[in-house]
DNA sequence: CCCCCCCC
């Protein structure tokens, strides 16, 4: 077998392979290593596993491992690790199949040779193809892309019969939380990490995802080929982690960017909501600017609320009541009910915050932390973002906010006056990062294999 | 040799 020497010396990068050749070696990075997967149909029946590799500059190419290949390599081709490959067979992809890779794809024989290596893929040179989650929102629905965000939040995986999933949450510094659906052993693998690494809020590489637009709403989706990089270096991933730096050096939640919802919504002032002076808007959504001049229930802000229709359920001995469902017994949680007295130009009215009451506190679980958010949030201005139905006649005395966002937060943009403060963010983060981003990448392998 | 894209 050749020596580490000779297979540097012989390696080239993906996009330099001749076509059909079986000589080539390449140094790739495994970006990920899929399940095990049973298969059978009339011609054929076996386990496969898929691999996505990348070479140092960014092309990646997908190989699919067959039986007993799969147990011949179980040892190598892991996650986050770096091999040489040499006499692999490289095929034209099928192109009924999405691909990572335009033309080719690479094949094992019984010849390939796998050599694992210290040398390293560096992923700083990535940068060009990866778009962020604002360029994205601008693909049509199915296209395929890269992406560059970072992580806010994991949530449970769903499991049916049939199909496995979990949503993620990722923003970036111009987009409202976007929800990313993982699939499959996306779900169960890649999900499951991430989950471990959320309070690190990584910076994540979404390779092969899919724009997937539901209601007409924008979202993004795994496919079989997709591939997920936790905390690359290259330099969008820089960029973005030095906003994330900045927003949270500030001690801010990093869910700052207001929705679309916020950002379309008309602007009335507080006394025309509270007289029924509104000229009509597509989707009732209207929003005002008004100061929090108190906090009516600070010392109870949350309330026990029924799983199934969020109504307050009465616990006796452990069992919790739904009047409303009509159930003894049911599933519930704390959920926030925050009251508000606030003052809009002359006016005053009471704001009820349920969900929205997280963009007041944060997510923070600690309690000092929370309390100080609210006693801070005190004469302060926000503007609250309300649906308004406008056959309802009734005077209106209180408000369900969706949204509220403090104003000095309405952009957390880096805006013109802050760039140099930025720029020494970012020196320090470029130092700090890489060494920072190689630890990161090392986790993943005990714990992904 | 596999498999095409799912759900709220």
């Amino acid at each position: 077998m050749a020596t580490e020497t000779e297979l540097a010396k012989q390696s080239v990068p993906i996009n330099k392979i001749p076509k059909n050749s079986i000589e080539s070696v390449i140094r790739v990075l495994v970006i990920r290593r899929g399940s095990i997967t049973p298969y059978k149909n009339s011609r054929n029946e076996g386990t496969y596993r898929t691999i996505i590799l990348v070479d140092e500059e960014g092309t990646k190419i997908q190989t699919t491992l067959f039986n007993k290949h799969i147990e011949t390599w179980k040892d190598f081709l892991k996650p986050n690790k770096s091999y040489y490959i040499a006499k692999g067979r490289y095929d034209r992809v099928n192109p009924n199949y999405s691909s990572v890779h335009k033309e080719v794809e690479l094949a094992f024989t019984d010849n390939t040779v796998i050599k694992e290596t210290d040398h390293e893929v560096s992923t700083q040179k990535f940068s060009d193809g990866f778009l962020s989650l604002d360029a994205a929102d601008n693909l049509p629905n199915g296209s395929v892309l890269d992406l560059i965000c970072v992580l806010v939040s994991v949530n449970p995986i769903i499991q049916n019969a049939t199909s496995k999933r979990r949503e993620i949450v990722v923003t970036n510094e111009l987009m409202e939380p976007t929800t990313v659906t993982l699939w499959g052993d996306f779900a169960e693998n890649d999900g499951a990490f991430l989950d471990k690494l959320k309070d690190d809020k990584p910076i994540l590489g979404l390779c092969d995802v899919r724009v997937s637009i539901y209601k007409g709403r924008f979202g993004i989706s795994t496919i079989p080929v997709s591939s997920v990089l936790i905390n690359p270096i290259f330099q969008k991933a820089l960029d973005l982690r030095a906003w994330r730096e900045i927003i949270e050096a500030d001690n801010k939640d990093i869910i700052v960017a207001p929705t679309k919802a916020m950002k379309r919504a008309i602007e009335v002032p507080l006394d025309h909501i509270l007289n029924g002076l509104l000229a009509e808007s597509q989707d009732s959504m209207y929003k005002f600017k008004a100061t929090i001049v108190d906090i009516l229930n600070k010392d109870e802000p949350w309330y026990l609320s029924c799983k199934t229709c969020r109504k307050k359920v009465k616990v006796i001995k452990e069992a919790a009541a739904c009047t409303n469902c009509n159930i003894d017994n049911v599933e519930y949680a704390m959920r926030y009910c925050l009251r508000l007295e606030v003052c809009g130009g002359e006016k005053r009215a009471q704001v009820v915050l349920f969900e929205a009451a997280n963009n007041l506190l944060g997510c923070k679980k600690e309690e000092c932390h929370y309390y100080r958010n609210l006693v801070l949030s005190k004469d302060k201005q926000f503007n609250f973002l309300v649906r308004i139905d406008l056959t309802d006649a009734n005077p209106r005395r209180s408000l369900i906010a969706e949204e509220i966002h403090q104003l000095k937060d309405e952009a957390p943009i880096i805006l013109e006056e802050e760039v140099r403060s930025v720029r020494k963010y970012r020196k320090r983060a470029k130092k700090t990062t890489n060494a920072a981003a190689q630890i990161n990448q090392k986790k993943p392998k005990a714990a992904k294999d």
